[in-house]
DNA sequence: CCGCGGATAGCA
DNA sequence: GCTATCCGCGGT
């Protein structure tokens, strides 16, 4: 609890905001992962949003629901995290029930607990830490036993962090087999900020 | 820049 | 079973 109190907490109502909305307010907003090893967290600085049904490169693409996409069709601010290759990758969802939508989490800037990152990360550049999707969820130590959780209560929860003095957009990463999808620009990140992915 | 690692889901 | 994937790294 005493952990708690040092953070200003952001209640579920933030994550009403529509997806592209949310995709930029939480820009800024830092992203805290408590375990056994210690807490770990970070500002987010680079998110991308995901449309849903109508969009390509989603997983809910065409109203998908299997077991993988379920928690998208659920309420926002939920964790979806799934694994791909050897990297686990972490979304909030966003949208109303039954509209899967979610945001992409892409990088974030170390905040506390540095040296739990580096240990498990390996020692390396602090701008190569947490400079992308799969790097992130590492050195916080985000997994799939995340899935279905929400942001708004520990063990991972987003709190209020700091108001970004520019936001920039730009397409997406690592969809180049979604048609026209691809060129959306739907990748939003803090302008300049050094600890963006590529 | 290229290739591969080696998890998982989704569909045949 | 087979294939694709919201990636990272280390070798060219």
């Amino acid at each position: 609890m005493k952990e708690i109190q040092r953070y200003e907490l952001i209640g579920k109502e933030f994550f009403q905001l529509s997806t592209l909305e949310l995709a930029k307010a939480l820009l800024g907003c830092l992203l805290v992962k408590e375990s056994k090893e210690g807490v770990a967290s970070g500002y987010i600085v680079e998110t991308e949003a995901y449309m849903g049904p109508l969009d390509r490169a989603a997983h809910s693409y065409n109203n998908r629901r299997t077991k993988r996409t379920e928690v998208m069709f659920g309420e926002a601010g939920l964790v979806y995290t799934y694994v791909m290759h050897t990297h686990c990758l972490v979304n909030v969802v966003s949208g109303e029930i039954d509209r899967p939508e979610a945001v992409l989490i892409r990088a974030v800037e170390p905040f506390e607990g540095l040296e739990l990152m580096y240990k498990r990360r390996g020692m390396m550049k602090e701008t190569n830490l947490t400079s992308g999707p799969g790097k992130l969820t590492k050195a916080l130590g985000i997994s799939r036993e995340d899935y279905g959780r929400n942001f708004y209560e520990p063990p991972l929860f987003i709190a209020k962090g700091y108001t970004p003095d520019s936001i920039s957009s730009g397409k997406r990463i690592g969809i180049e087999n979604s048609g026209e999808a691809k060129d959306y620009p739907w990748r939003f990140w803090i302008t300049d900020n050094p600890f963006r992915s590529r």
